[in-house]
DNA sequence: GTCTATATGTGGATAGAC
DNA sequence: GTCTATCCACATATAGAC
């Protein structure tokens, strides 16, 4: 029953919910306290209680209250490649676009950059309740992005795509954090992000050409033993 | 600094660096109590104390101890790279090599691959405290890279290289992380990183072919209003 | 140099009033 | 549902004995 006269049509849990989604992606999940986050919110510790129960817990809303329709994007977007090539390796610049478009595009709104950020930090932390709420989220729709990208890649070994796999997440990881480390090494020149569809092209350009390179010859179970220079 | 066999010769100090490093590396900074290094270590809070004085500078303590070697080789390789290719644009490849090269390479030390790991954590920590310890100590090397790639892609517009830089630190410290994102992706396959030369020369197949790539054409300040697909 | 003991602060969680 | 007050564990840092 919400009062009409309220001064913030916003509800306690939902001031939470998008105060701590801001402060956790500014500073860490381990470096912000649920207080700080109901000063912020203007709540007490007892409402985190009430509404989510644990810290953990709230982490694990936001993701899943953001995930949700980001993991519906992208498994529509991956079927509808898959089924456009048929029985065919389906082009590997669809495949990318197909995973990587909708969380970069993310980054069009302030909300969503807030989440960019988020998602980035988390997808690195090495603590083991960040780490598993992370993997939950994400491993079904990225499964189907490997399988669907390995599809793409007759032409690599293994080892090659395996390899090649990291950088992509490890590209679209640091490019959604969005951290500032790049900013620092350069001059006052423009940076893209203000054009989501741009920059979703750039990345596509430079992971595309990397996904098609043929691997360097070398040495190899049951390869040639001298690598080509 | 001598062999890591003798379990009670090495001092208290060096005890608590490595211990702490390898405990930094698993859990993060501020997920490990110098209780628990302490402990570890064989020692008591108050050496800490007595050998950092903080927390912090023992990290500090550990970058700089590990950087700096590293940081050496590093500059080392880009300048031999740019006398080499004098006036002329280095070529990529090269530039790569030499600036990812020695991290790569650390891995194929249990004490390095360690440090990799750390490294990597804290390069995308929000932590102001833990950021301004590995940008300061990653700064100067990091510039002299970006200068001379710079050289070396004249045919990338400002935006495109930015984001290209990204790509590579992200797949950088994806790959030096290690951290199962993707192990968990792929069947029993192989992982190449017991043979460091190799997933070297695999991260430049990848990333020199994607700053090769010739930028789609699209949208930009001064340019047609349409992309091609 | 190395220890014990502790000062001082902050964290998450919760009981119980309203 | 929302609040105040509080419990208890654990953090860093340090004082002072030996």
């Amino acid at each position: 029953m919400p009062a009409n006269s309220a001064p913030d049509s916003t509800s306690t849990r939902d001031r939470i919910l998008s105060v701590a989604e801001r402060l956790f992606a500014e500073r860490g999940y381990n470096k912000v306290s649920l207080r700080s986050i109901t000063a912020a919110a203007e709540a007490n510790m007892a409402a985190v209680h009430y509404y989510f129960r644990t810290k953990e817990a709230l982490l694990r809303a936001i993701f899943e209250a953001r995930t949700a329709p980001l993991t519906a994007e992208r498994q529509r977007l991956l079927h509808a490649v898959l089924e456009r090539s048929g029985d065919s390796p389906p082009p590997v610049r669809e495949v990318l676009a197909a995973f990587i478009g909708p969380g970069i595009r993310l980054a069009s709104t302030p909300s969503g950059a807030i989440f960019n950020q988020l998602s980035a930090i988390c997808s690195v932390d090495p603590d083991p309740t960040v780490r598993s709420i992370v993997f939950a989220v994400h491993d079904d729709v990225a499964q189907l992005f490997v399988d669907a990208l390995r599809r793409a890649c007759p032409h690599l070994d293994a080892a090659t795509f395996f390899l090649r796999v990291q950088c992509i997440f490890g590209s679209m990881m640091y490019v959604r954090a969005n951290n500032g480390r790049v900013d620092r090494l350069m001059p006052l020149e423009a940076q893209p992000r203000d054009d989501v569809d741009t920059l979703l092209e750039m990345m596509l350009d430079f992971l595309t050409a990397g996904m098609a390179a043929q691997p360097t010859p070398t040495a190899r179970p049951g390869g040639p033993s001298k690598a080509a220079q």
